[in-house]
DNA sequence: GGTGGTCTGTGACTTAGTCACGTTCCCGTG
DNA sequence: CACGGGAACGTGACTAAGTCACAGACCACC
């Protein structure tokens, strides 16, 4: 296989020639349609997945219906869930869900753990992402626990927006997003919309008012 | 150093003679007094951690004054918000607080990347903990976002007694494993009293019927 | 026996979540 | 083109949880 791909992660693309060319002999490129599941509760992995391109939601579903996003994986980060499920032999209650179309390296759990005992580049990367995992979660349960939802209303609505001025999105999907219930957010958005800040309609949001938004977001 | 400690990690007792003496030779056992803070955010960690007996509480501090406790460590585990920081040199927002007089074995950071490299006992030890804490942070978070309270401080007030029926703990305590507020939980401590499932004294909470404890702890 | 600190109680209020609907919009099929 | 069904959104009434500003109550130690 081409070993273009392992440019997208400086630890692997900094490894010595020998280490690169194991990592791209054994792996494989696979492509997986938006709406994939990529794992789900009781599944168990069978190879470490290095994400291209796409952007892989890992959430928890809740026995009442409702969900919350943990994290999201993008070009450039590998999937810990599958790495857990190889090094620990552990099932995680969250499951993995493709929201875009995403290109992935898949290396084989042998390859995988020869990668790990050989190459400390490797094992910096499958660390650094642990890491990085671990990281988010903290930072959600801060938020959860600690912020004002209408505040994360906001933060939620510009890191969506990304520099746009029109996010296309639905009030469950933001609701999916801060662990809380749609009608919830639609009352928070209707109460920016008479406010003048964003103009609501059908599956988009306007932001009408940056600033303002900005400020409610970094807001105490 | 007596190498007595390691056989507290069932993957460490079962390493090749020579990695034990490595590690036995390199360790330096440490006394924790309870009430210690163990890392905090901003402080970078300069070893890892094995901890002997005792408990590490790992949580965060709102800008509110609010607190939450993210997962405790005990004997027999290892303290990833060190090993993080060895790792991948990244900081978190959480601090560690040992609860108990600690009893713990330093690794200097030198030796503890040559036995990465070279142990995979000791790489399985490390990836099962992260592997673990992730779990607990998932935990964490579907409790905090989907759980009603009375239910969470029923678990909790049942974790605590540990089999005695007396739990010796403040509200403030509690609201801290819970993330929520001091005046909320004793409230609902109070509507427990008035069922007669527990009695409140300063200080202390006796459970009095923990079969109904257990089915609010338990009920969906 | 006062005194300061910790722990707990309370009421009034705001914010968030739940439940059970009703309404509106869109898009394909007959 | 009508129309029927699904997805998205709106609403009111209610419960649960968090906030704020206090006021007591208890304890330990001079």
């Amino acid at each position: 296989m081409s070993d273009s791909w392992i440019e997208r992660f400086p630890e692997l693309a900094a490894l010595p020639p020998q280490d690169r060319a194991f990592l791209t002999e054994r792996a494989a490129k696979v492509a997986l349609p938006a709406g994939t599941t990529v794992f789900a509760p009781g599944v168990a992995a069978e190879s470490f997945l290095l994400i291209l391109a796409g952007t892989v939601r890992v959430q928890q579903v809740s026995p009442g219906g409702r969900e919350i996003v943990l994290y999201r994986v993008t070009g450039g980060e590998t999937c810990i869930m599958t790495t857990s499920c190889l090094l620990a032999d552990e099932n995680y209650a969250a499951d993995g869900v493709t929201e875009t179309d995403v290109e992935a390296v898949a290396i084989p759990k042998a390859a995988f753990e020869e990668a790990i005992a050989q190459s400390p580049g490797f094992r910096r990367l499958v660390f650094t992402d642990y890491s990085r995992r671990i990281s988010d979660l903290m930072h959600v349960v801060e938020e959860v626990a600690f912020e004002r939802l209408d505040k994360r209303l906001a933060q939620r609505l510009l890191a969506r927006a990304d520099n746009s001025t029109v996010v296309r999105v639905t009030h469950q999907d933001l609701a999916t997003d801060l662990g809380s219930a749609r009608e919830v957010v639609g009352r928070l958005l209707k109460e920016l919309e008479r406010r003048g800040w964003v103009a609501l309609s059908r599956g988009a949001i306007e932001l009408r008012n940056p600033d303002q938004i900005k400020a409610l977001a970094e807001g105490s």
